[in-house]
DNA sequence: TATTGTTATACTCTATAACTATA
DNA sequence: TATAGTTATAGAGTATAACAATA
């Protein structure tokens, strides 16, 4: 089976194979935790914005309201994440538990660890420059 | 909403932002053929390897049997894919149609267009950079 | 026995649309 | 009127498991 120039010589293509590798493995630490990457990254975005309200979240983790209901209900089943009465009686604010606090320290370990050994295949150089590259592709902030 | 330094040093998460973001501007440009960025890889391995079958097909795609049989019944009811008698009674050969064949110009261009689009936001020798290190996190030669 | 295509089924993720209760 | 949360529903996309035909 060959591979072809045109799809080789499509950057989203190839950055869609290096993301989805990343991701089935990201998915693999994650899994003895209960947690999906999309799920991490709501945690982390919970504790970096303690407080927030579900629309804020969805809009940082581009899904819209009623994906980012799905996100809370879940973590919140697992004991993550806490609904809290929010600044107006039709908002949420959102927090870690106890649990979610504890747990996601290892959770990021477990992240760090598998995103190092994919990016240990590039130089450290290396590594610097593609995060560089990438944010001119996506801007992280892109977030609200 | 803030973003959080462990996000942000996490190359598989900016990795898939930016996937994320040409997938979406790619399916937007591909629309108007019926064909999603998964379909157009289809078609351009398949020109690629006239007579294939479905099985070597989806191991190039990363996808099991039966999902590529999703694919190729689909571009078979567009009339861009056909099947013939394979090598043996139990495999398919895979070809193009003539429709496919004249079809698949003007989608080529398409995605080509947009992903130019996309990269431009890179110098050309970022863009080169940027494949260069995305070819070592993910070989494009990972094909069977 | 192993492999190819096929079918049925299910699961994940996300979206849309409509409802409710606030503001 | 507009907004936040919620619910029900639907659609992609992919996977698993089983079966028939063939190797």
């Amino acid at each position: 089976m060959k591979s072809d120039p045109v799809l080789d010589h499509l950057v989203g293509y190839r950055l869609k194979r290096a993301a989805v590798a990343a991701d089935a493995e990201a998915r693999r630490v994650l899994e003895p935790f209960g947690v999906t990457p999309a799920r991490l990254a709501t945690l982390i975005l919970i504790r970096a914005n303690p407080g927030c309200d579900q629309t804020a979240l969805g809009r940082a983790l581009s899904v819209n309201r009623s994906s980012a209901m799905k996100l809370v209900n879940l973590l919140s089943e697992r004991g993550f994440v806490e609904r809290r009465p929010g600044r107006n009686a039709r908002t949420n604010a959102l927090f870690l538990t106890p649990e979610g606090e504890a747990q996601l320290g290892a959770m990021i370990d477990a992240i760090e660890r598998s995103d190092e050994e994919m990016a240990a295949r590039l130089t450290p150089a290396e590594q610097k420059v593609l995060r560089a590259l990438l944010d001119k592709l996506a801007p992280p902030d892109t977030i609200d």
